[in-house]
DNA sequence: CGTAAATTCAAACAGTTGTTTTATTTTTGA
DNA sequence: TCAAAAATAAAACAACTGTTTGAATTTACG
């Protein structure tokens, strides 16, 4: 037999654990002995089969995103396709990829947002080399589509506005447990993470649309 | 003499270059020995003019606070006073004071609001509870004119369209420097911090007072 | 002036970090 | 079955963290 029937892959076991803390308090701010100890593992397990913390952070987030992308992609891609385009069409692209990471685990959504927000502000440069490099032709139909949807906007006002989209969404999502309890307890208003990515879209599709000042 | 004249206070040279570099790498990742190097003091007086790293944080944020927090207050209470108000104007009230941090330094505005995002996002739960506890009562007439700006809004709305709202402007600000680098670059528009701020404004009072889905 | 307080300094503290080493155990494949 | 390969484990590594110490120096002031 190749693996125990109870243990699950120590690899495997390392990215659960890993992506949870990352997720929570950043990549910086997460030791290897929190994360192998989490992960009921030895602490040199990382480097063995990952090579380096940097390394581990590379593979915790292509797992997500060697699913999301694609889908992404294919959601933009016919879209583009089609004679006239909204501003909501172009982001309800995003929606259904995103739960569609729910095939990782239950929390597979917010948890990758949260750690595209991480990747974005710790000073983990090499990360948006990475996602780039690797996936800039999503990034590239997603432009496209919202000048589509929006040609009256100036290729320098679409730039700001997808980045004010990008800070939306990710510190919104980074922060989304608190928020939903908060939300909870204050309206009595209980919402999952759809539901918010659902919540958000009105917000990002109106200010995308905005007319500039 | 009080002082040498051609050296500033310890203190403040302290404050000035920890600053920068919070905003730039966050409170975490960014060592005291880097700092004291970087101010030209020695490494102890950090512990010895503020305490700890944790009130030197506290110090640094409060140098820019005690400055906008009035300022903001105040023209948030006289718009207030106003019988009929939009959303733009209840954002515009923020432009002033933070372009009166320039008093501190030239790049205040920017540095202030870096720090802000990096306090929200870094795990420094202190520095929350440091703002809501000093300057709650701001935050209070924020709320209280986005209402009456936009009445139609479910209390429950409103509360998560000012986190969208502070997560598009607290993430667009800590990477600004880097997006006006590119924004030169890729559409030779050169834009300075209030430039941004005016521009980011169309889209936060789009986006709050989109109809819900 | 001269002494007492305030400040600066170099050194060391104890704790944590990512990574490597060496030995041991487990698994693989002929 | 048995040697080769893969995986695990405990320990040590050097580098870095915030903080403290105690002595040296500078400043303040009667």
């Amino acid at each position: 037999m190749s693996k125990a029937a109870g243990k699950k892959d120590t690899k495997q076991r390392i990215l659960d654990a890993a992506e949870v803390l990352f997720a929570e308090q950043g990549f910086n701010d997460t030791s290897l002995r929190l994360i192998t100890s989490a992960a009921d593992v030895n602490l040199a397990a990382v480097n063995y089969h990952f090579g380096s913390k940097k390394d581990l952070i590379k593979a915790v987030m292509d797992r997500y995103l060697a699913i999301f992308m694609p889908k992404a992609d294919a959601a933009l891609r016919q879209l583009l396709s089609e004679p006239a385009i909204t501003l909501h069409q172009v982001f309800d692209c995003f929606v259904a990829p995103l739960m569609e990471l729910m095939v990782v685990k239950r929390r597979g959504p917010e948890i990758f947002l949260q750690l595209l927000g991480r990747g974005y502000i710790d000073n983990q440069g090499f990360l948006r080399w990475f996602i780039v490099n690797h996936y800039g032709e999503v990034l590239e139909h997603f432009t496209q589509a919202i000048h589509k949807a929006a040609p009256e906007l100036s290729s320098a006002d679409l730039f700001w506005r997808l980045h004010f989209t990008l800070g939306t969404v990710v510190f919104t999502m980074a922060s989304s447990e608190a928020l939903r309890d908060i939300a909870k307890a204050d309206f009595n208003e209980e919402i999952d993470v759809e539901g918010l990515v659902r919540k958000v879209i009105p917000y990002l599709a109106s200010g995308v649309g905005a007319t500039p000042c």
